[in-house]
RNA sequence: GGUCCGUUAGGCUAAUGGUAGACCCUCUCGUUUACACCGAGAAGGCGGAGGUUCGAUCCCUCCACGGACCACCA
């Protein structure tokens, strides 16, 4: 190990290598010891890692291995998330096929293989950023386990009467063809058109403001508040749509803003969601003016065909050439789009399945209570969207690949046939349903449902599917799971999903705690291909290590977004060659060591143990919440103190001191190094790892530092005479420094008679660390001695 | 519009009801029997206004700025 060819890929290798051949990180069911189990975000199979899962993953990592090393039995799953576009594109793309274009099985049986193939080299991204998963347990959201229980979860909750199939307006992709969810939504501003358009009230004009006046075709009614003085002589009273000639009727709605545009609003079905309250509300009918594929329909007369934006502009054209149009002013404002691909949601009539959960706020808001959060305020997040839900959760979608609704319908009566639990999971598209014929009409003929579930439906159930790869037996003791790690984007998405469905399914939440890692920025912007600042972690693992990456993962606490910083990194890097200069040290004054025949520790000694000790209680107690950059910080504090303090107060004694002073130095430098190795571990797992096989696996036996105990502390003491020895030494460090001497200079040193007193026992590490040829007593002076 | 988080040295950050600590940068010096991927020393800081307190960077209120989540979006 000379100091400037330290192979760090390659003892990286190794010990990925030794790991898991020598199966360290594996759960055992058979074990007594006590079980903590983590529900592991499954990531999407994508290509590239990013840093902020690096990140987020590593702390997530850190949490594990400080579990193992306390002594938890670990069930630390792994899965990746494929029942989405994004492996959808992958496969498509690399196989060349278009996944319509073929059966859904085959497909599916497509991406199971590109899968197989590709998975370990994905794989390895976690793996070599040391991520300490139990390998074996590992899932794929496509898979047939994953699909039978992403398929049972939709008939348990069919039976428990939480599955309604509607024919009404939902938010619709007009680009993807699907509906979408509530939470699949955001927001977005975009430039638009305000316009002022006259409305014929018979000869009287009224004047109301749109965006959207490509809906005048499915024009149902025009609203005022009833509060507004100026419209209350309208009550009662039809209006002329121009254009269209529609009379629609004028009524009072108190969702009416009497100050937005000229406090009229009009009614298409349907607009937005006050559009389709109000045609709840007032029983209003229905009009599509809008199609699936986001073109008019043909009550939109001329415009039919067109596409939305085609029809705005035309309509608005007309409405003018036709006298009707007032005003028109460009605007920014928010619309609501698809978060996959940016397009603007339309609301269109269309047949969905939804799980229906609006009744339940009270509810959800009590099992987002009964977690632990870390950090708390997360919470926030959580009872805000509860509390902004507005619909029953859209979970199909019209796509090609994924999970299979488990559905036909009856053919002539549209009854539902539920496929049975024991065949699952099944494709309706290939296979039959489990009745011959219908049990309400007779009718023998069925159709199959062709939507699929939505990729959430599925990754909601995660703590089931990680659970259900154990046998029944353990299966018990792994529920509720004690933690699931995420970043904080998808409170909304995966965890609510996940504590919703857990409760409705099993009246229990999955886990008892939550840690919610920050994001990733650079120069404080979040990352992303499109700015062109995205960092990987592949170079960083190249040009520092993954123990550096970690490092740098380590020093930003949960919940709080944090900056990459290369200085962070390095900062990291020279940690690593610290230890492994202070491990060289140690081991050569170790040689022949024997701490059996230590009699006593010298003051100093003892004195740094407590400290450390007390490092020890810290650390632990930081780790327990989770707070592993408190812990991380601490251990690398003493650990400078250590290098640059201890080690040379000590030095002398283990050159040239007598037996037992020699002895004493020895025992402490060998149980320092091991204890800050220890704490070390969880964070930077490779170096640790590499000294401790070095040097102390011969004694110490345990074959992994990951899986030897994690220190206990003795006698703690947060500040103590070793402070004292440091502060005395780093005054006699200044003065040299001022009178621009060596470090090493000769001196006398004078100290008060209280000071000498309180380095009694310590006087001649004191003397070794200073290189004083005497301590006098008086004030505090330091003398050098010419040569 | 609601809510949450943040604002600390030239940069990036940490902790804390009582002298605010690292790292990078800058300056001075040193060292080669663990380490130049080194060490020692120096310089340098709590967004603004009130309040609670013996004492506030920390607790409370308000303001400003930045970020995020949710909502509105005729």
């Amino acid at each position: 190990m000379a100091k400037n060819n330290f192979d760090f890929k390659a003892v990286e290798k190794k010990w990925i290598n030794f790991w898991e051949k020598e199966k360290i990180y594996k759960f055992d069911s058979k074990s007594k010891k006590k079980i903590y189990a983590i529900d592991t975000p499954p990531p999407t199979v994508s290509g590239k890692m990013h840093i902020g899962s690096a990140g987020s993953y590593s702390q997530m990592d850190f949490i594990a291995r400080f579990m193992r090393m306390r002594g938890f039995n670990l069930f630390y799953p792994f899965g990746t998330d494929d029942n989405g576009l994004a492996t959808e594109r992958l496969v498509e793309k690399s196989k060349k096929v278009l996944s319509r274009d073929m059966p859904r099985d085959k497909f599916i049986k497509l991406c199971l293989d590109y899968l197989k193939k590709e998975n370990p080299e994905f794989i390895k991204g976690w793996k070599n950023i040391g991520i300490s998963c139990d390998w074996d347990f590992y899932y794929s959201t496509i898979n047939a386990h994953s699909r039978k229980i992403s398929q049972w979860s939709f008939l348990d909750l069919y039976k428990k009467k939480r599955m309604k199939r509607r024919d009404a307006p939902s938010m619709w992709c007009p680009e993807c063809k699907t509906g979408v969810a509530q939470v699949e939504v955001e927001d977005k501003n975009v430039p638009s058109t305000f316009v002022d358009v006259k409305l014929k009230i018979g000869k009287e004009d009224l004047i109301i403001s749109t965006t959207r006046p490509e809906l005048f075709p499915a024009s149902v009614a025009v609203f005022y508040n009833p509060k507004d003085k100026r419209y209350e002589h309208l009550k009662g009273k039809t209006a002329k749509i121009p254009l269209f000639d529609i009379e629609v009727p004028i009524l009072e709605d108190e969702r009416t803003s009497m100050d937005k545009g000229t406090g009229i609003a009009y009614c298409a079905t349907f607009g937005d969601q006050t559009d389709m309250e109000w045609q709840k509300a007032y029983n209003l009918p229905i009009k599509e003016a809008i199609s699936k594929d986001g073109k008019m329909t043909k009550i939109a007369g001329k415009y039919k065909d067109m596409k939305v934006k085609e029809a705005r502009k035309k309509i608005i054209e007309d409405l003018r050439k036709g006298g009707f149009l007032v005003k028109q002013e460009k605007i920014t404002h928010p619309v609501n789009v698809h978060e996959r691909c940016g397009t603007e949601i339309e609301f269109v009539k269309s047949k969905q399945w939804f799980l229906k959960y609006l009744d339940l706020k009270k509810e959800m808001l009590k099992w987002g209570a009964e977690l632990n959060w870390h950090p708390k305020f997360m919470k926030v997040r959580y009872d805000n969207w509860v509390k902004g839900l507005r619909w029953d959760w859209l979970i199909s979608n019209q796509r090609h690949f994924g999970i299979p609704f488990p559905v036909w319908y009856c053919k002539k009566c549209e009854e539902v046939i539920l496929a049975r639990e024991e065949d699952l999971p099944v494709d309706p598209l290939k296979d039959k349903p489990p009745v011959k014929m219908c049990p309400k009409c007779k009718s023998k003929e069925f159709i199959p449902e062709k939507d699929i579930l939505n990729t959430w439906f599925t990754s909601s159930m995660t703590p089931t599917i990680a659970i259900k790869l154990t046998d029944k037996k353990t299966q018990k003791k792994l529920f509720p799971m004690n933690l699931r790690p995420q970043a904080h984007d998808i409170i909304s998405f995966w965890l609510f999903n996940t504590v919703l469905k857990s409760q409705l399914h099993f009246k229990k939440n999955p886990w008892k705690d939550v840690t919610i890692s920050g994001f990733v920025t650079l120069k404080g912007e979040k990352m992303s291909k499109s700015k062109g600042n995205v960092v990987t972690p592949q170079e960083v693992t190249d040009k520092y290590g993954a123990d550096a990456l970690r490092f740098w993962a380590a020093s930003s606490k949960l919940g709080k977004d944090f900056d990459y910083q290369e200085k962070d990194v390095i900062t990291g890097k020279r940690l690593i060659t610290k230890l492994l200069n202070a491990s060289k040290f140690v081991f050569m004054n170790l040689k022949n060591y024997d701490y059996k025949k230590l009699k006593e520790l010298e003051k100093i000694d003892k004195l740094f143990l407590e400290k450390l000790d007390f490092i020890i209680e810290q650390a632990t107690r930081n780790f327990e919440e989770y707070n592993y950059s408190m812990a991380k910080s601490g251990t690398e504090k003493l650990f400078w103190e250590f290098t640059d303090n201890y080690l040379e107060i000590v030095k002398k004694r283990v050159y040239s001191g007598d037996r037992n002073k020699k002895k004493s130095a020895q025992y402490t430098l060998y149980k320092s190094l091991l204890t800050f190795l220890k704490l070390f571990a969880p964070i930077i797992p490779f170096i640790t790892e590499e000294i401790y096989q070095e040097y102390f696996k011969k004694d110490e036996k345990i074959k992994s530092i990951h899986i030897s105990n994690w220190p206990e502390a003795k006698n703690p003491k947060s500040a103590n005479d070793f402070d004292f020895f440091c502060d005395l030494l780093a005054k006699v460090r200044q003065t040299k420094s001022s009178a621009k001497k060596a470090m090493n200079a000769e001196c006398v040193i004078t100290l008060t008679k209280q000071n000498k007193k309180a380095l009694e026992g310590m006087l001649d590490d004191f003397k070794n660390v200073t290189n004083a040829k005497e301590i006098k007593e008086g004030k505090f002076n330091v003398e050098f001695i010419e040569q």
